[in-house]
DNA sequence: TCAGTCATGTAGCAATCGCTACAGAATAAC
DNA sequence: GTTATTCTGTAGCGATTGCTACATGACTGA
């Protein structure tokens, strides 16, 4: 492996977590640069310019997402939607996915902008659809694809009241839901 | 009233409406004056800085969500959980409404780029909560704070699909979770 | 009429942005 | 040992950022 590559695939991790760090609020090529421990001359030499500096980023974010999930329920394994709703909940607002949430909402807001931020946005929720279809436990006749944008909209909407309310509020919000959907 | 404040009055009713066509994404001082039809000099006359200029435009947005809130269900009236967030999905995914959500999910990812948009996003939040506490009608015992935010997150949650997903599929996924509240 | 506040345009500052030209050092190829 | 390629630092470009100094017009109260 090069050294060029070799590069790249370390900076990458330390901006993965400069990102989880500080969202999207310092992302400037010589703040990213810094973070990286490299110059931002040398940033664009491992990648062609910032855009693919922020994808590759961001991507190994949402790859620490998706690591999660498949830790959390392996494949296989579908539930009812309440309690894959219940276990999607808690590890959203677990401390160490806090971070990772945040800069999916981010991500989201910043798709507004253009690339490459529209893109990463839809394919991120995308892959995370597709995870929560394979893992639900439905009746015939259910719309699955609906269903699990349902219960994506939720989660997300949790780790966004987390953002300005804090974790306990929306840890209390989880618990409401909970119950909305038992009783 | 002043010169002054006649202006200023026109210029937060013209940035209101420039921040729901293009939310965040055009706010430098000079794009701002722009769109309200002034020199950006003259901003900065209105207002003493930038955070003011957008605290004002973000305020009157907010401002016209109430508004909404207000006719969509009367004060006094009240509606069990399923409902009410039933009505509050079907107006959040309304083609009018929807520029208003975008632009608070912007302003809740801002949120970590300090201020104004800490605060803004937590006031906005704030009041909100407020709203849909007051409509719901509970069961005693029930916790009123914390159903009335998980009720807040469904909605931003719906939204937040609705900008990365479009409106058809938050649509149907506000079907889905009318079902799973139901059965 | 004349002083004084209000209103507005012109011009530009220092800082930061993404990016690049250029040169030199290191390393590999033969 | 020479040549060619890869790597990296310095320096800076033009654009944009929030904001300001200065001057001048416009109106107002005496």
């Amino acid at each position: 492996m090069s050294t060029r590559e070799q590069q790249r695939e370390k900076v990458v991790a330390l901006l993965a977590e400069h990102l989880l760090d500080t969202g999207l609020s310092q992302t400037s090529l010589r703040q990213l640069a810094s973070a990286a421990g490299v110059s931002d001359r040398m940033l664009l030499y491992y990648f062609p310019d910032k855009a693919a500096v922020m994808t590759a980023a961001i991507e190994r974010v949402a790859g620490s997402l998706m690591a999660a999930l498949a830790y959390l329920v392996p494949e296989g394994v579908t539930l009812p939607p309440p309690a894959l709703l219940s276990q999607l909940a808690t590890m959203t607002l677990r401390e160490d996915m806090q971070p990772v949430f945040r800069v999916r909402v981010e991500i989201v807001a910043a798709a507004r902008s253009g690339e490459p931020f529209a893109t990463l946005a839809a394919t991120i929720l995308s892959g995370f659809r597709e995870w929560v279809a394979a893992r639900l436990d439905l009746p015939a006749g259910a719309d699955r694809a609906a269903t699990a944008v349902a219960i994506l909209a939720i989660v997300d909407g949790l780790a966004l009241v987390g953002i300005c309310s804090g974790t306990d509020t929306a840890q209390g919000a989880a618990t409401a839901i909970d119950q909305l959907l038992q009783g």
